[in-house]
DNA sequence: CCGGAAATGTTATAATGTTTCAAACTTCTT
DNA sequence: AAGAAGTTTGAAACATTATAACATTTCCGG
């Protein structure tokens, strides 16, 4: 708890790569399914800031690496990882990012930061349970729940004040 | 709330289409902004079901009607639409939906059907507080929430025991 | 009626995502 | 080791969703 990496506080973030990583390679292990070297490759990238990537981003990244891909290439890429809870689709931004509780079987809840583009996933037992208290109260059969939460991180809050309007800068 | 249409139930659709049109007229005139003739069809074809429709489906549907229009007419609508609460945009969809809660400044909340395709908007307070009070547990200042539920009605729940995987049909 | 602002028309293009079919690789069986 | 079956990747084309840029028209107050 109290080690908890936030990405808008300094931190040395190769270690969230490397973890996810090892983390990565042992779910798929227990699966049974194959981290091929591209699907492993895309994680990395996903994972290479805590601002999710859309999936041209890493199209480019992949060809700069001298990997001969096109959009299928990717897109396969990151259902997979998708599929085995690797990374999580933010639907308001087009864009993907590493799940932070991988492994864990979560309801993901995203706080978005219009400042610095950084997203937080949380889980708040308080919000899935009323998200299902009301889906249950309709008959709804609740399958899949998309909750984005767009707004201002801590930090780009202070700057917000100070500068007035700055757009979305710093995008890493 | 008895009297309360429900998309999966029966009812006579064009009476909220013919509502959903004055209403809008009305928060239109109080809010001092234009409903033109382009926005006010374009809103009535978003309307005529309580299925999403995409932005080229209002194109399409436009089109038939003799307008000659161009994607920018539509995106330019449905953006004014928006903005002035009457449609709401589903991210998970890259579709839009009448507000059923049009001039109510809300938070809305999607319930959105896999069988059938249709879409309740539901406001629950208990939601949106607990949501309010996981941002603020983080100190995240809070803008704009994007809340989309999938999964299955009433209705489609009932069809699927007995079917089986009959994917999605009946789409109006 | 005129001038500025708002809205629309028009063309082109960008960004995102999918289909399809063939080739390569893995795994399992014999 | 050979070969069949399934999975993964390559490659090209295409489909869908959204925006940029600039010209034109319409609306509305003076």
């Amino acid at each position: 708890m109290s080690a908890r990496a936030l990405p808008y506080r300094p931190h040395n973030h190769d270690t969230c790569v490397t973890q996810a990583l090892t983390d990565a390679r042992n779910i798929c292990q227990n699966r049974n399914v194959r981290l091929t070297p591209t699907r492993e490759r895309v994680l990395e990238l996903i994972w290479q800031s805590h601002q999710p990537l859309g999936a041209y981003d890493v199209l480019a990244q992949l060809s700069d690496d001298g990997h001969n891909a096109a959009p299928p290439t990717v897109y396969r890429a990151l259902d997979f990882l998708q599929q085995n809870g690797l990374v999580h689709r933010i639907a308001s931004l087009n864009a993907f990012i590493g799940c932070t509780h991988a492994g864990e079987h979560h309801t993901g809840m995203f706080l978005i930061c219009q400042g610095c583009g950084n997203v937080l996933e949380m889980t708040a037992p308080s919000v899935s349970g009323a998200i299902k208290a009301a889906a249950e109260a309709e008959s709804f059969a609740l399958d899949d729940v998309t909750l984005e939460i767009a707004g201002l991180c801590p930090r780009c809050q202070g700057e917000q004040v100070e500068e007035g309007e700055t757009g979305a800068p710093g995008h890493e």
